[in-house]
DNA sequence: GCTATTTCGTCATGCCGATTTACAAATTAG
DNA sequence: CTAATTTGTAAATCGGCATGACGAAATAGC
């Protein structure tokens, strides 16, 4: 548990899991829950028949799950057709919980998940930490994590594990920060600064918002790009449901994508660089408006009243964006775009020039760009659910500690 | 095996076996081939060692290979160090062959490679196929592929499938090219042209050069871009020892990666694509030559000469190049990018102005760009290794035949 | 209402595959 | 020449799923 949650090639439930008898078993363990997870409430039966074990097999499975707290029985099913009744199957909400938490440019947030997906605990601190030591920060959010843990634990939960999403780089370790320039720490690691008795997984936020988009989003699909901006921008890719993080972790850096081979320089050395044409302080200079606190806010207000600078500016900054994508789509032929976290509440005035770009330079139907319903939660949510899902993965892992 | 035998997923051996005993047995027989294919001659014990097995459940899993004709026994090892000697096994040189075929736009090209991965037969004939259609182009192949096979077998070795490299862009089905400028195809199923007695795949030679790169080059990583030309500019991207093909399997459209957003019109419907200036038609523009039957020979040639326009050309592309790869390598994060095709030969003068722009465009130290060795013949290698590859991924597919 | 039918969950049994244990064979170390 | 070490195999054991049978709980048909 202390390994990566979600490596670039997780796919399917503990596909790491050894070629050994006891590997099959604990990776049939986790196809039960997950069919359970998918599925609603199923009898033995019917998690049989979809995953492919006989009734009994699921039977010695279903009861070792029920030991451990990951399973409940919900009791008989109103039958609707003939034949005995089967009994109710579901996830435990009173098992394990993953713990998510985020550190934000001016927030911390922390929530509890249950296996059944649902937030039953959460506590948020408004704040700037830009600049601000990791020290006193991370103090803070493991105070908030001691009260969110406290109130799960209430509710007959116990944590399985915390993820942190934090908004910049993170060393393949999960657990360095290399750098995170809105908060200005560079290579830190987080590991002593927080409760030590939980696994701890720290992952850049837009890639916890692209697994929530993949986990929650409806109808999403599993291959797909997930843009998020924050200062920076950047996106997570998503191939066959798992996330591609590159050799070192930096996958998915999309805002020094060129987009214009020769325009002004950009801190990373490069020109052009997407980031100077639809990055948040690029925006807010080409609107004619300063720095301010909440930025995506203010950008968000001024369009909506009609404020044509501002609306100029977001058009272009779609204009750019749809440059990259086509680069990106190009390359990756995703089956869908997202635009998630902060750039969702832009959406309205982002979209019309992205997908106009995008459509003019593809041959053929143009890749669709949809907008996340999860919007800022995104990160928060993946995070938690990260650590849920790695409990579906490999119940063996926790079954010990229920 | 009418499957595609490379997902973007493949990974480890056979991975999409049910997890049921009998799947457990087949990972195990093909673990214990690629142990022996990945590191010599290899006694049971050592296999054992190495795949985390018993020496007496590697015993039974070596005597069906036996008999299989999938491994040889080479007899006792030369004892060095203490103890009874082992027994030496080696992938059979007798047993079954991949067979890969390419459509080249000048030549068809056929081999016959064993589990060894040795080629042991080959057949290539010269010609241009440019707008011929497909019938008679494969009735030819065909002819080729029946005399390689005839002189494998004449070998001991029996034909396990047929894998065909083609310059375009092939349907997910593998068996249908979709469209095939160079040849001037469109939406054609290459399934009744070719011998029906053996499992066919198609797929696009940029894809099977990259697979070529990934299994014989020295050094090569698991995450890489393979960046290869024929007319147009394609790159295949590698994630985890496993092709990435998109939602389509149009993944890897290198050549319409925007370089210059306000460059001139492609076909694509866009404006200022890589291949409008890296493409072998610009470059040839750009150099002041006339378009002719053996381009890359000639660019090559005149840049070899000192040919101060077709250097300057090429040195263009190679800029255009690394500005296209820069927002490649920012998004993907690869451990390395390969030069391969026919691209190989042009790039001494590619080279350097392409590593100097993605060192220009990069902060800290650039992604290696580095050079094929296999060339040209990448894609034919990678198509008959495929072959070769997918009886190792799942040995239990091809025993009963032996 | 009663019986036949269907489906569910579970048990006893058997099979398959890997592990464990034991042992003979083949080599080196002393 | 003996002790120690390593290999390969055979016999017994164990873990895990499949098979087949059975009681339980519902519907369908009379």
């Amino acid at each position: 548990m202390t390994a990566p949650l979600h490596e670039a090639r997780p796919a399917g439930p503990g596909r790491a899991l050894p070629d050994t008898q006891q590997g099959m078993r604990r990776r049939n363990l986790a196809r039960v829950l997950h069919a359970v997870r998918a599925e609603g409430p199923l009898s033995r039966a019917a998690v049989a028949s979809r995953i492919g074990l006989t009734r009994a097999a699921v039977s010695t499975l279903v009861d070792e799950l029920i030991r451990s707290g990951l399973l409940e029985e919900l009791g008989p099913e109103r039958p609707g057709r003939v034949g005995r009744p089967g009994s109710a199957l579901a996830l435990s909400g009173r098992g394990p919980a993953g713990i998510g938490a985020e550190v934000g440019v001016d927030h911390l947030a922390v929530c509890a998940v249950d296996l059944r997906g649902a937030t039953r605990s959460r506590a948020i601190r408004q704040g700037a930490n830009r600049g601000r030591s990791p020290e006193p920060v991370l103090a803070e959010l493991t105070e908030l994590i001691h009260r969110v843990v406290t109130e799960a634990e209430g509710e007959g939960l116990w944590p399985a594990g915390l993820a942190v999403a934090v908004p910049g780089l993170v060393a393949r370790d999960a657990r360095t920060v290399v750098r995170a320039p809105n908060l200005d720490w560079h290579d830190t690691d987080l590991g002593g600064l927080l409760p030590a008795d939980l696994p701890l997984t720290v992952d850049n936020e837009a890639n916890f918002g692209a697994l929530a988009e993949l986990w929650l989003g409806e109808g999403t699909p599993r291959d797909f790009l997930h843009v998020s901006a924050e200062i920076g921008i950047g996106a997570a890719v998503v191939v066959d449901g798992g996330l591609l993080r590159g050799t070192r972790g930096f996958a998915g850096e999309l805002g020094h994508v060129p987009v214009q081979p020769d325009g002004p320089e950009c801190a990373c050395g490069g020109r052009g660089c997407l980031e100077q044409y639809a990055g948040e302080e690029a925006v807010l200079r080409a609107a004619g408006l300063e720095p301010d606190e909440d930025r995506v806010g203010l950008l968000a207000g001024r369009a909506a009243e009609g404020d044509e600078d501002v609306r100029r500016a977001l058009r272009d900054a779609g204009t750019a964006l749809g440059v990259a994508l086509t680069g990106a789509v190009n390359l990756l032929d995703p089956e869908s775009v997202v635009l998630g976290g902060e750039l969702s509440g832009l959406a309205p005035w982002l979209l019309p020039s992205l997908r106009e770009e995008l459509a003019r330079r593809t041959a053929g139907p143009a890749c669709p760009v949809s907008v996340s319903r999860l919007g800022p939660q995104g990160p928060l949510l993946g995070a938690a659910h990260s650590v849920v899902r790695a409990v579906l993965d490999d119940p063996a892992t926790v079954a010990e500690r229920a």
